[in-house]
DNA sequence: AGATCGTATTTACGCGCGTAAAGAAATGTC
DNA sequence: GACATTTCTTTACGCGCGTAAATACGATCT
């Protein structure tokens, strides 16, 4: 790097001996000057710290090379852990990636979309609140800016939703629990924030029919995104009231679990599969902290790393189609048994 | 909202009868105009749908209202919550945040900022990695960009530093262990990426020596974020070679003790401060899985407000005096026992 | 009524870059 | 070597807004 400091693209042009616009469209697409010119260009880009301003090249382009991430609750480490890796492949794929968590409140989560327009993003790759969203607000913001939705299906919303198959994955964990033990009842919250809860009851109820067992489901109060806590409190309740009809649960999800085992361990209720056990407890998700619960939680797993592959690659589609046209495609990408110690 | 599309202030300042350098004027500062004209503008705002261009606003401002936020590791709900704190206040004050993560990777954490400083934030709240950090690049950052450096404290870095108090709060709770039973061996990794480790270890020590106890550290190997992991492995390994000298275990922070005690638990070691328990457990940092881990986890908390809140104070009085002059000044916040089943 | 002060308006320029058009130069093809 | 083709240069304009300077206006005060 040398002294004289390049103040923009005009200087930059001079001193690597090309011109202003032929410079300008090398920052745009590499590949898209000769081979020699490029050359020149990188060797001056080596030799001087120059950088195109980013707020004047986003005023005149038609579409900015930023994405936005929008999830429902950032401090929920399975959602952190989505984002890392969306985060990551938007950026290999040289987009600026702005990430925003709605933190479980519905007008967040409008504030965030309202805020992304105004920074007119290429595209947007969004996980919404599910039941408390404002379906309205976003479809609205769909019509305008390239959205894919995953995580949570909202119907129609996006040009394409990306997620897990909670039908194969809860019929996966209840296969398991019916071949090794008594057949679970479903632990779930009353009025649950998202839809796949509803997902995973129905198919708990289909897969114990075609097992041949009655479905037993628990529903328990809350109504906040403070899961472990619901989990715990409701469950603390639920054992003590010897309300449950069987010594397996299989909770809707892992941070429902996580707060079920604390009461179970709370209560001396000894969790697992052994002799001497009292109750299985099945978790959904493959939490990052499922691993940590005591015992380690039996559960069935995203495929994170394909979600995010899926879901990035399908908005940059998306984005080099220019058009909204065609039908709204929807993958589902299959779970796994993760078999620990819980049941 | 009439259907004549505003395209521009120009436009804007026409249909509210206003001329175009004073709108931009309220638009910079409501404050700055006369109450009659504010409100002619903002009756035009209710009928028409405008938002003034960011990217020609912050080409041409001296100083954008870009806050970036910079943490070490965000699927740590620690440093999502933190986080979720401070992008609350640094909206309120009317300015946009920008949440990065380093993921634990000192190259991300430099990327981030370079990204930063592309963008022209008017100031930046950072927590860095620590010892893995790249100082100088981290030093260079700060000198062209007002920053406060927030969490881990990196000597010289910024304007400010925001922090918890870990001598006091270290301190709180080797005294209540000391007090309620045997007096605490330390638990920690032998080279722990956060500094915050050494000063909780060095606290430890005078600690346990002013009340006339020896202290006892148990290092541990371990080199990347993944604490929960490594607390889990050398927790089982220090319990089966009984290399604890106390039945009293005091974690460097709560992640470790949540791994430790998963190990305990599958140990069949029994935790917590009643008779027919083997061991007593401490964590530190109030971790938001604390209170749900099996015993729930004795620690001393940090108080996130305050944290917040100062370190938003304080990055925005920086950029409101436009220099770096004064003194680094540091603040630090006690910690708070937190007494649960676990010690 | 005139003087005074705080605001608003008018005019004008600049920011740094995208992008279009026309012509020049380099490259590739036979 | 002549030609077609690709790529670069030159020139020029526009994007939407910040901001400065000079001027005009209104409210307030004496």
């Amino acid at each position: 790097m040398d002294e004289p400091k390049i103040r923009n693209m005009e200087e930059f042009a001079a001193v690597s001996g090309i011109s202003r616009p032929t410079v300008s469209k090398y920052f745009n697409d590499p590949g898209s000057v000769r081979q020699t010119t490029r050359n020149r260009i990188e060797q001056a880009l080596e030799r001087y710290d120059y950088r195109p301003n980013i707020y004047a090249m986003n005023q005149n382009r038609r579409l900015t090379k930023n994405i936005g991430i929008v999830v429902p609750y950032l401090a929920d480490p399975f959602f952190a852990e989505i984002a890392r890796n969306i985060e990551t492949l938007v950026t290999e794929a040289g987009y600026r990636a702005i990430l925003m968590s709605s933190h479980g409140k519905p007008q967040q989560e409008i504030d965030n979309l309202e805020s992304l327009r105004s920074i007119r993003p290429a595209g947007v790759l969004l996980a919404p609140l599910g039941r408390a969203s404002n379906r309205d607000a976003l479809a609205a913001f769909c019509r305008d800016v390239p959205t894919v939705n995953f995580d949570c299906n909202v119907e129609g919303l996006g040009e394409a939703f990306v997620g897990h198959n909670n039908e194969q994955a809860t019929e996966l964990m209840v296969e398991y629990l019916v071949r090794t033990g008594e057949p679970p009842v479903f632990f779930e919250m009353r009025t649950p924030p998202n839809p796949n809860a509803n997902k995973r009851r129905i198919a708990y109820v289909a897969a114990m029919e075609r097992l041949g067992h009655a479905p037993e489901i628990v529903q328990i109060e809350g109504e906040n995104w403070d899961f472990e806590g619901i989990g715990y409190r409701e469950g603390a309740r639920v054992i003590s009231e010897r309300a449950l009809q069987s010594n397996t649960v299989f909770c809707s999800n892992d941070r429902l679990a996580i707060g079920f085992l604390a009461a179970a361990y709370e209560l001396g209720l000894r969790v697992g599969r052994g002799e001497g056990c009292a109750l299985r407890v099945a978790g959904h998700d493959n939490h990052p902290y499922s691993r940590y619960t005591c015992p380690t939680l039996t559960t069935v797993s995203h495929n994170y790393g394909l979600i995010a592959e899926k879901s990035v690659n399908t908005i940059l589609s998306v984005i080099a189609a220019e058009d909204g046209g065609g039908e709204r495609d929807m993958t589902l990408l299959d779970g796994e048994l993760i078999m620990r110690a819980s049941a």
